[in-house]
DNA sequence: CGGAGGATTGATGCTGTTCAAGCGTAGTGG
DNA sequence: CCACTACGCTTGAACAGCATCAATCCTCCG
């Protein structure tokens, strides 16, 4: 059998971004390349920027909490959730390199993002930012087109969560994990899962059974090989045809 | 029994924006007062609208159809969805009085727009209406906050989809509903539903027949009423507790 | 009066949940 | 070096909530 527990330590293959996106040390580009904005409005914000660092587990911020910073990660992953008061919980979404976090800019978080594994992100003060942003309008459309994605995203989502069943979900989740790898210029055979079960079975609307049993079952039929820290897609079309896009 | 069936012909409470928010025939403010801009920024937009009327049933724009255009609803409701290529849907939210369509203005819509009942909107040119915004950094702020909420609500919905009961989905759905009507100034004793059954399913993620029975239950309960053309809350405390939040 | 369309209601079944072990790997301390 | 523990993952059996299938009802309207 080729299923193996997930190591819970640092990942196997961190996520990091390509070197390129970096310069050294002392002149570090603190602003990622990822979200594709041009170097000049890049550079007019990295001047405001922080860097944080957070070890696994660790949270950025709680959702309701006064959100007094915008964030865009360097390296690593996050988990973005919500709570019900009884503990059911719902993961929005995950955060990789070049994502902004915070960026709809409303005075609290919408949810709470935790740290998967190790992270580096550039803090931005809220109030400094959109002071920025409203000095620079071609900016301010850039991330305001983001946002667009972002509810397009959210909107696939609902689709995925309301009408989508368990091997669909888990198919979907797979490619469009794999797409977001591809965009930001990590590719690979492998499919890194820097989540653990239980995050992709609360961002799926699933149990945490019904996810690994749907792993184990596509392992089974060779669609795809669960390998330490992820899986490898092995039958793309078939996954293709599941995710019934 | 206190349950009738719906009628599907023109609602019997026509969802009109309340009087104040229109000048007269000739003197027509287009640009609905829900949305909360400041005057002077509606002003600013108004030049560059076209009033638009539709029927019952018809589509105000289809998913991935180029978005030449922007929206702001006038009068009547919309149901917004996606569907999937074997004709499941999901409806990702309703157009009401006073909301903006298409405000994330990427190149194609993300979603499809019927209209419910008789609708009334004003168009905007996309290309111009995006000149406009770059010359009014604070328009952009305000709309940049618009689709902020929007996206606060799609998670709300997330956790709705993925986490919560029948139950609770239909509380959540009914309060949340009583919560925008409120909000554009048309709250009233009974709760106006200018969808049907199906919609609401689609909407909540379930089946035409268990929001029916859902709906019947309630009722038996004494929780809400249900009458011709939508539900009266009786309960509402009741139904803030079955909501979960 | 009769048809159409939407809503309701009932019987039955399936998908995914719940509950309960058991497994595998990493990390720890004797 | 090898128990021993902890934690996450897997697996199995029984159950439940919601879906499916199939009438039937109600109201509007021609």
């Amino acid at each position: 059998m080729s299923i193996h527990s997930i190591p819970v330590g640092p990942a196997p293959f961190p996520l990091a971004p390509p070197s390129y996106l970096c310069g050294g040390v002392d002149k570090v580009r603190l602003v990622s390349l990822a979200t594709a904005l041009p170097l000049a409005e890049r550079d007019a914000m990295e001047p405001l920027s922080r860097r944080v660092a957070l070890d696994q587990r660790q949270s950025l911020y709680g959702q309701d909490e006064p959100a007094v910073s915008v964030f865009n990660v360097t390296s690593g992953a996050l988990s973005l959730y919500r709570l019900l008061p009884d503990g059911r919980r719902q993961v929005t979404g995950f955060a990789f390199p070049g994502d902004f976090l915070g960026l709809s800019m409303l005075d609290r978080f919408a949810v709470s993002a935790d740290a998967l594994g190790p992270v580096t992100a550039c803090r931005f003060e809220r109030l400094a930012f959109m002071d920025l942003l409203r000095g620079q309008p071609s900016l301010m459309m850039h991330l305001h087109e983001i946002m667009g994605h972002e509810l397009s995203r959210a909107k696939d989502m609902m689709m995925l969560l309301g009408r989508r069943t368990a091997d669909e979900r888990i198919a979907t989740f797979l490619l469009g994990l794999r797409e977001r790898y591809v965009r930001i210029g990590r590719s690979s055979v492998t499919l890194e899962l820097p989540m653990g079960r239980l995050d992709i079975a609360d961002h799926l609307g699933l149990t945490i059974e019904t996810v690994s049993r749907t792993f184990a079952r596509l392992d089974r039929d060779h669609c795809i090989l669960i390998v330490p820290g992820g899986v490898r897609l092995v039958d793309h079309d078939r996954l293709a045809r599941m995710s019934a896009h």
